[in-house]
DNA sequence: CTATTTTGTTTGTACATACAAAATATAAAA
DNA sequence: TTTTATATTTTGTATGTACAAACAAAATAG
């Protein structure tokens, strides 16, 4: 039977990596108490102090109803303060996430370095880079 | 600010563009009535009359739960029948689902038609092989 | 041939994510 | 200055997906 779909249709196979290192990345960001979206979204508060939420959600590119509830969880862990300005809501760290900066970073790191002792550490990049490239073109449609 | 996991991280580039494609997958599926997951089970279904839960979630590489659930609605809809054999349950088409195989497969060429046309044939085909290549790499793990 | 283990499925629950509609707040126009 | 338009966020609701536990059937060991 043809199920040439399941290795020649995009959709299926980024999603499919998607859940796979979805499983290995929630192991590795296990130390920090967070899932990887929820750690790189404090990595991101955390380095830009004051950002809003429609920026959050477009470098993040989720919808800004997903980065309110990202937003929404985080606040009642404490790890982020919003501000309303204007119609704009600005996010703010807390103590807290900048403590816990270094733990990100450090499960992130370990994170790559466990993927690219599987797939190689110049093809995983350059196929991360693909990835990241390839969304952005499709975007764009 | 360091933002470079934005496009470094494997788990966040491979999420991101299952996210974009997965919105591009949904609006060529629409003709189908069934979204795209829906759409690739069916056509294993039919490919494969009699193929058990388990093989289907091998291949589809989602949990035995999740195919679970799958059943439960493509069955409410009419469009497979279960049959219990021993611990297994096999899958079958039905009528309806047969006459949809035609229509599940246009989708299926139009949204390879879509993206290709963006990202290019050989470039967006070559991206599938190694998506597919690095997550069985990694389910090996 | 019974007792234990393994394998496959289902169910309860939880989370990430999206869309559409509603709410909010500013900016622009009249 | 009141009205209208626009941008941002929030809320209600729905879907995909996972894990853990429960359950059922089969395989294996004693």
């Amino acid at each position: 039977m043809n199920d040439s779909f399941l290795r020649d249709c995009l959709f299926f196979t980024a999603n499919r990596l998607g859940r796979t290192i979805t499983k290995l990345a929630e192991e590795q960001f296990a130390p920090t108490g967070l899932t990887p979206m929820y750690g790189y979204l404090l990595l991101l508060v955390n380095g830009l102090p004051g950002i809003t939420q429609k920026e959050l959600a477009e470098k993040l590119s989720v919808t800004p109803s997903t980065l309110t509830r990202f937003v929404d969880k985080l606040e009642a862990k404490k790890l982020v303060e919003r501000q309303v300005s204007g119609k704009s809501v600005q996010v703010f760290p807390t103590d807290k996430s900048r403590e816990l900066e270094g733990t990100i970073r450090q499960a992130s790191r370990n994170l790559h370095d466990a993927y690219a002792a599987v797939l190689g550490t110049e093809s995983s990049d350059a196929l991360s880079i693909d990835l990241l490239q390839a969304s952005l073109e499709l975007e764009k449609m």
